[in-house]
DNA sequence: GTAATACCTAAACCTGACTTTAGGTCAAGA
DNA sequence: TCTTGACCTAAAGTCAGGTTTAGGTATTAC
């Protein structure tokens, strides 16, 4: 059993964020001693869910409906798959946009590697992907093709 | 030269979110016909570096001092390519997180389909990482060294 | 002529996730 | 005794990144 200030160093999160935490229902049935919060194995379970879930990009309320059902049972397993399945889905498409943001930042860095070498930005303006650097290239072909679509 | 309106279906984008843009000086220069925004490749393109450095996480009033970079030309080239360097750092770290995170759904989707299967979750509560088909064991092992590391 | 559209501004409002403030209880240490 | 520190609550404040509202102009469509 801990106390609130035990858990705010543990997961190294401000003691109003686990108060805050409690009060949007995230810690349903959380036991208290004469008014003081008890954060048991299953509160710091629960803490670990929801850091995980929060960094997935779920909101509170959709968290605190998933501590809903861990409290109602095994009835409901297949609300639980269903939420982390979705969860999955969208950090995979989250992945996805990442890479093509890495692409794109990449052909950035060297674009003004090389605008620093040359004092200016002829020579890049005129620039075709094919006399890029092989790396470059594919970083560039990588990033563009989504935004040329829509635009040009 | 495009109006605000046919910007906005270019991009996807409300047009009230194009004026806010304009508002927080993120098209320095713009011109304007009669009160009327005129969008030309100059602010196409910022458009597009917009959307890339906003989905790399960076902040309006940062993006903003870039724009403000651009305009003043070959000497800030430094400051630019500092920034793009920044920003892939911090995406690259990201990526890194969201792996972790993505082998934590991993594993509470096998999980829960265990715990359908079973009916309850008596078996899993009880499994040690060596039971787990190896697949799950590594995305288990990948998502819980850090939390665990800090919390037992 | 009038109604629908596309544009404009300034300012108020909204949302999520916290954080801060103001006020209070209780136990231990100097 | 008194003050320090850990806990408590309710309510207000903050911040980013927009969105909505209220009011206005100018052009085109019927």
């Amino acid at each position: 059993m801990y106390t609130i200030g035990e858990v705010s160093k543990l997961f190294d999160l401000p003691v109003s964020t686990l108060r805050y935490y409690d009060k949007e229902g995230l810690f349903p049935g959380m036991r208290r001693e004469s008014g003081i919060r008890k954060f048991s194995e299953k509160e710091i379970d629960a803490l670990r869910v929801i850091e995980c879930l929060k960094k997935s990009g779920l909101e509170i309320r959709d968290i605190k409906q998933f501590m809903k059902w861990c409290v109602e049972g095994s009835s409901t397993y297949p609300e639980r798959l269903e939420l982390f399945r979705r969860q999955k889905q969208s950090v995979e498409e989250e992945l996805n946009r990442l890479h093509r943001v890495l692409a794109m930042l990449r052909f950035k860095c060297w674009y003004y590697e090389q605008a620093i070498q040359d004092g200016n930005e002829e020579r890049l303006r005129v620039l075709t992907p094919e006399e890029m650097p092989e790396d470059i290239r594919s970083a560039y072909e990588q990033s563009h093709p989504a935004l040329d679509a829509g635009t040009r």
